[in-house]
DNA sequence: TTACATGCAAAGCATTTGCAGATAA
DNA sequence: TTATCTGCAAATGCTTTGCATGTAA
């Protein structure tokens, strides 16, 4: 299996992510400056409001959580980040807008993605009067030393 | 596309369940044969705790929340039930527990079987390390009429 | 100046847990 | 009898919200 760990030009991603924002309308402050930054300046990701809140103070910088979710669901909604359902417990926020699917570490809560191209999803067409809005693919696995437990 | 409504034989399922309940060695308790009851007597079911909830409330019958949650996780543990994770906000259990993969009609929360010969996923090897448990597919879509909203 | 954004603390909500009383074998 | 189960109420943990204060343009 290949997995994608290729950084598609993660500055041009963040200038993209910045201009994108510039004319949404929203303002681009200085809270949202920094949480674009650490998304999209290090190529994919896969980040909980956690360890983005976790992030943004290792840079001796505090934005409230509140601040966190709230931007993150703005980023969501301007099609910047893609939230992925892979846990009930904790969110996770995809910077990866490109298709792909995911391989889901379950025992380390890690996610990985996965090229389209490594999987042949052969669809039957959707009725009419249904509107296809996407199609995840989790492949959920486990290192084998954690095989005992569950 | 090809929407499984089959009922696969729900009398059995339910015996095969009750059988499978007694022989792992929990109790087969009233609270706990009325929620296998409700859940494999109608055939392939996706059902919240709180649907559950209710379920046994129109029996007349009153099963507590936590004894719901309870018995829900003990069911997947046996591998009665399988949770599948579509929307943070609520867990579904799914009582098919054959490989399928998941139409989910995003609006209306409302979750659909699909067979797994109606899609064609060609998965390259997982690699030695990982143990493979389990490959989620979730076709999003979302009624016409409701296009407008999000 | 003024609309919009931030952040604190409180609220919300699904789920889990502690524990006393109830039940199955 | 005794280990196990049930159910209440309280706790938990992620996420959202109300609202006073702060900020960008």
């Amino acid at each position: 299996m290949i997995i994608d760990k290729k950084v598609i030009d993660p500055l041009s991603t963040y200038n993209m992510a910045l201009k994108k924002i510039e004319e949404s309308g929203i303002i681009p402050t200085k809270q949202r400056r920094v949480l674009a930054k650490i998304l999209f300046e290090k190529g994919n990701r896969h980040i909980s409001a956690e360890n983005l809140f976790d992030e943004v103070k290792r840079e001796d910088r505090k934005i409230s959580m509140a601040t966190i979710y709230n931007t993150l669901k703005q980023f969501t909604n301007l099609g910047l980040i893609r939230e992925i359902v892979v846990d009930k417990n904790k969110s996770l926020y995809d910077t990866n807008n490109k298709p792909h699917y995911h391989l889901y570490i379950e025992d380390e809560g890690k996610v990985h993605d996965i090229p389209t191209d490594n999987i042949n999803l052969n669809l039957p067409s959707v009725p009419a009067c249904l509107n296809l809005h996407n199609i995840d693919v989790i492949v959920r696995v486990r290192s084998l030393k954690d095989d005992k437990k569950r």
